[in-house]
DNA sequence: CGACCGTTTGAGATCCTTCAATACCAGTGG
DNA sequence: CCACTGGTATTGAAGGATCTCAAACGGTCG
């Protein structure tokens, strides 16, 4: 996981994060000091591709969208982070993507300077920023694979275990993006999304109960359809 | 850049690389010891994906592909790694990608463990490996916004700026891998590529003088052709 | 209820793939 | 020197997966 949130409810100095008792109280007391919450509703965005990247943020409740524009307005969506990923991380100085809220989201805002002074004194800290961006970058070469060479069923299939794996909630997903969502980040469009889905719900692979939520039924077969490497390995 | 090779050169403690140098003269002789050059031949495998991460790879000289394979057999290619790239550098157990040798290739090898215990004890490696890392995952988002929305034509001369950028010979450019890489490395089949290119000299947007060497004789009409972000900003 | 927004479904068009043949190029042996 | 061979690239024709355009459906909220 790459938490680091630091707590500001009641009790200022407890912290969360699996990072933070890493790092140490002192460390932590330090997170605490230079952070602040700053919250967004559905739609709301959080920064734009371009910006300068003046902070960094860790999403500490809620489900956000990540995204690259094309000067005509095609959308790759590069990510759906929700509670405990970190959004902006990367070093230098403009935000690589744009970030929305996808649902309500609470954030925990860094301010970079602060961030980057911690980085130097906090040992132990850059390389756990090391491998939470080793992390994203092994998944973003997952979603190369899967955006170069594979077809819409197994596109849909790898998402959906792809949630599954992540909500830990079993087979019961949830789908707080919408179509169009879910169509920009598989590169495929709303129609064929939509399609598929009625095609698996056919196919007895999963149930629809709603169009925000879906459940698994036969994770057997959506395995063999989404092919190797849908997070998982070979 | 993120050079960090050694010179295995008479003059074992020169230092070639901007990262030693950074580190100052007693890292980069840690460097020194615990590395060793190894030779490949076109074709000929460095790792692959799934193998024990025992080492890392600094490339010396030539150029590489990495891959990702589906079960039955369909390739992704994520990158042409060449001289100053590092390779198998994600912290954890397993290589995530294969590498072979598209050119005739030197490599410098690094041993994990001893590259391991050099980022704990040396000041600002960590940092580094994580800058590196992290400008490997906006190449690799560049690559998202390509594969899932980009069309034929847009991929191909996304590709080909994208060389001329990294080359820096000016608008030549050579192409060392093959067409069936090149569409691995889009999404695309070796017949799409190989038409792609073909029109393009029809429109004379480019020369193929040989099948591994191209100009570019319409930069211009090429960067709007390959829209925003093939590597440049929007 | 009725408007709105997102999803689903349908029909036709298109880009890219597939399959197949031809061209090209370098190396080898006659 | 030239024919032959193997590998790669190019070109052609046909098919198909996905997209586009368009309409119908369905849930939500005032």
């Amino acid at each position: 996981m790459q938490q680091l949130a630091v707590s500001h409810s009641p009790t200022p100095a407890r912290v969360e994060s699996a990072v933070c008792r890493g790092l140490g109280r002192q460390a932590a007391t330090h997170l605490v000091a230079i952070s602040s919450l700053v919250a967004r509703r559905p739609g709301e965005v959080v920064f734009c591709e371009g910006d300068d990247a003046e902070c960094v943020y860790e999403v500490v409740s809620g489900t956000l969208r990540l995204y690259k524009l094309l000067p005509d307005g095609r959308r790759q969506i590069t990510g759906f982070p929700s509670t405990g990923h970190l959004l902006g991380l990367a070093p230098d100085g403009e935000h690589v993507y744009s970030a929305e809220a996808v649902t309500a989201v609470t954030l925990c805002r860094y301010p970079r300077a602060s961030f980057n002074r911690l980085i130097d004194s906090v040992p132990g800290l850059a390389r756990r920023l090391w491998a939470v961006t080793s992390d994203e970058l092994r998944l973003a070469q997952d979603q190369l694979l899967l955006l170069g060479r594979k077809t819409a069923s197994e596109k849909v299939a790898s998402f959906l275990l792809m949630l599954a794996d992540a909500n830990d909630d079993g087979d019961e997903i949830a789908l707080p993006m919408r179509r169009g969502d879910i169509g920009d980040y598989l590169g495929l469009t709303i129609e064929t999304v939509s399609r598929t889905l009625t095609e698996m719900k056919r196919d007895r692979l999963l149930a629809l109960p709603t169009s925000d939520s879906a459940r698994l039924l036969d994770r057997e077969r959506l395995e063999a359809l989404a092919g190797g490497a849908h997070g998982a390995s070979v």
